[in-house]
DNA sequence: ACCCATGATTGTAC
DNA sequence: GTACAATCATGGGT
C-alpha cells in the first residue's frame, strides 16, 4: 500500500504527492527534469512546463499501464546507471541556482491580522484557550452587558448559553485536533514522499522544510476557516443570547396586583421608596429594577390616559377600602413602607374616596374629575397648587420642575385630605 | 393578521 | 442617580 503511495518516482517523480498541496510555486518539489532521468542535464528550468500536455498524458497514461515492478526495475535501473552521479550533481547545481529564487518568491508569512482577531475573539469567548473559566467568564461578561434587571430566569439562560458555548467548545477542538492529525498525516506522508525522492534527485532538507511549511499554511488555512465558522456560531449564539434578554415576560397575576394595589394606594404620591421597592420587589419576584419601571410606565401611562385607568383604579380602590374597613391589617398583600407606618390607612381611605368620587356613574358626571383635572392641568400650573396642601413632604425634582404629579393627575380631592402634615410618605425617606 | 397591553430600553433633564 | 417621555419589541387576545 505504501509502496503504491510512494509510487515509482523516476517518471514524474514526486508529482503526484506534491501536486496534491497545490499552489506551489514554480513546482519546488520537482526540480527540473527531476522526474526525468532520461532527459538529462537538458531539462532547463521551466522547459518541463512547456512540454507538450498531450506528452505528460502520455507518460501517466504509461506509468499507470506500467506495472508496479516495472516500475522498480527501471528505478533500479536508474539508480545503478553509471552516469546517475554525474546527473545527480548537476541536478544539485540546478538547484541551487533554482534555491534562492524559490527563497525569494515566498518566505514572508507575517502572522495574519484576522487569524490574530480570531483567535483573540476566540480566547475572549472562551471557545479557545483554558476550559474552565472561559465559557463563564463570557457569560457573566454577556450577563454584566445586560445592565440593570437580572431576570429570575436569567440562570436558565445563562446554563443554556454555556452549555451551548461548551457544545460549539467540543466541536471546535474535535475538528482542530481532526485537522492536526490530518496535517500530521500528510506531512509524514510528504516527508517520505522526499526521503524516497531524495535517491534519484537532490532534495535538500530546506526544501523539507519548506514544503513542511508549505504543508501547515495550507492546513491552517483550513483551520482559520474552522476559527472565522466557530467565532460566527458564537456571536449567533450571543446575539441570540442577548436577544433572549429583552423578551418580555409578563409579570404574574399576583405580582401586578401588588404593584397596582400599591400604586392607587399611594396615588397621591406613588414613588416608592428604594426600601419599598425592594419589598415589592421581593413579594412579586420581581427585580427592584422591574419595580421602577414598573412604577415608571404605570406614572406615565395614568398621566396619559387616566380614564383607561379609572376602572382599575376603582377595583383597587374597592379592593383597599373594603380591607381597611375590615380590619386595617388585612392588607398584607400591601407593603407598607417603614417609613409610612400608621399613615397607610389613612391614605389609603382617602384614595379609595376620591377615587370613588372619581368613578363615572357614581359622581354623575360623564367625565371622570380626574380627567377634569387633567384639562384643568393642561390649562397650565398656578390655578390650583394649593391642592398640594403644602403636606407633601416628598417632591420628585421633576415634579417639582413641571407642576408635579399631583396637579397633573391627581382629582384634587385626592390630595389626601386625611395626608396633612404630619402625613409622612414612604417616598419622604428621600 | 391585527391590535392593544406591557415590560424594557434609550435619550434627556435635573 | 432618578424620573420622565418616547420608543421598541413581544405577549396575548380577537
Amino acid at each position: 500500500m505504501d509502496e503504491r503511495l510512494l509510487g515509482p518516482p523516476p517518471p514524474g517523480g514526486g508529482r503526484g504527492g506534491l501536486g496534491l498541496i497545490g499552489g506551489e510555486p514554480g513546482g519546488s518539489g520537482e526540480p527540473p527534469g527531476g522526474g526525468e532521468p532520461g532527459g538529462g542535464p537538458g531539462g532547463v528550468p521551466g522547459g518541463r512546463g512547456k512540454q507538450d500536455i498531450g506528452d505528460i498524458l502520455q507518460q501517466i497514461m504509461t506509468i499507470t499501464d506500467q506495472s508496479l515492478d516495472e516500475a522498480q526495475a527501471k528505478k533500479h535501473a536508474l539508480n545503478c546507471h553509471r552516469m546517475k552521479p554525474a546527473l545527480f550533481s548537476v541536478l544539485c547545481e540546478i538547484k541551487e541556482k533554482t534555491g534562492l529564487s524559490i527563497r525569494s518568491s515566498q518566505e514572508e508569512e507575517p502572522v495574519d491580522p484576522q487569524l490574530m482577531r480570531l483567535d483573540n475573539m476566540l480566547l475572549a469567548e472562551g471557545v479557545a484557550g483554558p476550559e474552565k473559566g472561559g465559557g463563564s467568564a463570557a457569560a457573566a461578561a454577556a450577563a454584566a452587558a445586560s445592565g440593570g434587571g437580572v431576570s429570575p430566569d436569567n440562570s436558565i439562560e445563562h446554563s443554556d448559553y454555556r452549555s451551548k458555548l461548551a457544545q460549539i467548545r467540543h466541536i471546535y477542538h474535535s475538528e482542530l485536533e481532526k485537522y492536526e492529525q490530518a496535517c500530521n498525516e500528510f506531512t509524514t506522508h510528504v516527508m517520505n514522499l522526499l526521503r524516497e525522492q531524495s535517491r534519484t534527485r537532490p532534495v535538500a532538507p530546506k526544501e523539507m522544510e519548506r514544503m513542511v511549511g508549505i504543508i501547515h499554511r495550507k492546513f491552517s488555512a483550513i483551520q482559520m476557516q474552522l476559527k472565522q465558522s466557530t467565532c460566527e456560531a458564537v456571536m449567533i449564539l450571543r446575539s441570540r443570547f442577548l436577544d433572549a434578554r429583552r423578551k418580555r415576560r409578563n409579570f404574574s397575576k399576583q405580582a401586578t396586583e401588588v404593584l397596582n394595589e400599591y400604586f392607587y394606594s399611594h396615588l397621591s404620591n406613588p414613588y416608592p421608596s428604594e426600601e419599598a421597592k425592594e419589598e415589592l420587589a421581593k413579594k412579586c419576584g420581581i427585580t427592584v429594577s422591574q419595580v421602577s419601571n414598573w412604577f415608571g410606565n404605570k406614572r406615565i401611562r395614568y398621566k396619559k390616559n387616566i380614564g383607561k385607568f379609572q376602572e382599575e383604579a376603582n377595583i383597587y380602590a374597592v379592593k383597599t377600602a373594603v380591607s381597611v374597613t375590615q380590619g386595617g391589617h388585612s392588607r398584607a398583600s400591601s407593603p407598607t413602607p417603614p417609613s409610612s407606618a400608621g399613615s397607610g390607612g389613612s391614605f389609603n381611605l382617602s384614595g379609595s374616596g376620591d377615587l370613588f368620587l372619581g368613578m363615572p356613574g357614581l359622581n354623575g358626571d360623564s367625565y371622570p374629575s380626574s380627567q377634569v383635572e387633567s384639562l384643568r392641568h393642561s390649562m397650565g400650573p398656578g390655578g390650583y397648587g394649593e391642592s398640594l396642601g403644602g403636606g407633601q413632604t416628598y417632591s420628585p425634582r421633576e415634579m417639582r420642575a413641571n407642576g408635579g404629579w399631583q396637579e397633573a393627575v391627581t382629582p384634587s380631592s385626592v390630595t389626601s385630605p386625611t395626608e396633612g402634615p404630619g402625613s409622612v410618605h414612604s417616598d419622604t425617606s428621600n
